[in-house]
DNA sequence: GCGTGTGAATTAGTTCACAGCA
DNA sequence: TGCTGTGAACTAATTCACACGC
């Protein structure tokens, strides 16, 4: 779908639609627009408001507004902004248009659970290939797609045409599959293994762990339980509030 | 282990380590710290220099030796950091020296998986209870510990001193088990299902969405595509350095 | 001399508040 | 009147560059 042409962006209009260089961090709040979007157009809405749009998202109103402004968007004043259309933009300027084919390499216990995930084909992705060094892994069966051998990685990369590689193998093994995956021509790996991964210039790496995440919560209690324990005045309604991601 | 008094904390000296109130993007790194420093003491090294830590943990120094300043850090100038010490200083402040007890509701696909991830427990969390809101999937043993209705969560929680929750549900379900967490005084969520929770102030919420990383890697990708292929000049060497998390 | 710790400068991100259009 | 889009103000985070102690 889509294929828009709006006005404003710089540079000269061509085939693509044109990308206006988002901060960072708009970047990382669009796909959640987008989930709530589709929620939204899910339960019949036509139209919404930055406040609506805001709440459902997770935001405030203003970010909101301006993040959407940054991709030169299509409100109305008085009204709000057409779903459908908001939604066409921002899988327009995620790059959602196309389906993206995804190679997956470990099938431990956490890849395994990754090749399975639902979330991944419903937003338009598409798990081509999985992989593990492991030979009594290899054969296996996971929704229907057969585990091959890591060594096949090359070949079947071109093959499927990857466009993503994930990375679930345990640490030491990261960095070498890592290397792989670039040599291959993969840009955009998603990391699960506990580890820094570094890559050549180019190449955009993200990296989710667990692990950590629950580190930083345990600070955040450790935190509460300090200021509810210790010091003088403030009690426990006086802490702070839910963070974002 | 660790009862560090360190001087120049704000605030009189109590049990309690003192937290210095770190900036929230600090606290983010903090962790990546203390696994790059584990390393280091596993390969026998005993001091780190800022640099040599900030390669890494996959920083630059300079933010590192911020980061560290934050917490009244103990390096020595012309040499670095004790990497024992300085692991126990960052155990302490992030509030890793108890073991903190973790529910984790929903072991479905990716649940299945958190269950019997190991990182957690080697970076001191217990995963004390499971459960589930499927009846079938009631009574079934993972990694040694039987899932449970999620109606006992309640009971359960206090037996376990529970103090983190892990929301593996469906989207769906995950608003109404976030509310009996609360309800049960848990005030830490990790939220793997793909919505915005609702809490009250004092509950700290972080998510994970899995698609959504792919999402960012997704724009990266194709900007990098309408990069190369379109304007004038810029060649493929050209495009931007690898992000961080 | 070497490398930490830190003020100062810079950059990125957020929030405010309101002009302007439907 | 209601709500978007946006400059301007503010806050947070990063980077620079160098004084200071070992």
């Amino acid at each position: 779908m889509s294929q828009h042409r709006h006005p404003g962006a710089p540079g000269r209009a061509g085939a693509v639609p044109a990308l206006p260089d988002l901060p960072e961090a708009t970047v990382a709040r669009l796909p959640e627009y987008l989930r709530a979007l589709h929620a939204l157009a899910d339960t019949g809405h036509e139209t919404v408001s930055s406040e609506g749009l805001a709440n459902a998202a997770g935001v405030n109103s203003a970010k909101l507004r301006k993040d959407l402004s940054h991709l030169g968007s299509y409100g109305t004043r008085g009204v709000g902004y057409d779903v459908t259309l908001l939604i066409d933009q921002i899988e327009s300027v995620l790059g959602l248009t196309q389906c993206r084919s995804v190679a997956l390499v470990g099938v431990g216990n956490l890849g395994h659970a990754l090749a399975g995930y639902d979330g991944f084909a419903s937003r338009g992705f598409r798990i081509a290939a999985l992989f593990d060094a492991d030979p009594s892994r290899v054969g296996e069966e996971i929704n229907g797609l057969v585990v091959r051998h890591v060594d096949e990685l090359a070949r079947v990369a071109v093959e499927e045409s990857i466009s993503i590689g994930v990375i679930a193998t345990p640490a030491p093994a990261a960095q070498a599959v890592a290397d792989q995956l670039v040599a291959v021509g993969v840009t955009s790996i998603l990391n699960f293994a506990p580890c820094v991964l570094s890559v050549p210039e180019g190449v955009d790496v993200r990296k989710v762990d667990l692990a950590i995440e629950l580190q930083i919560l345990s600070f955040h209690e450790h935190r509460k339980a300090s200021l509810t324990a210790l010091p003088g005045g403030l009690a426990a309604t006086d802490t702070q509030e839910a963070i974002g991601t």
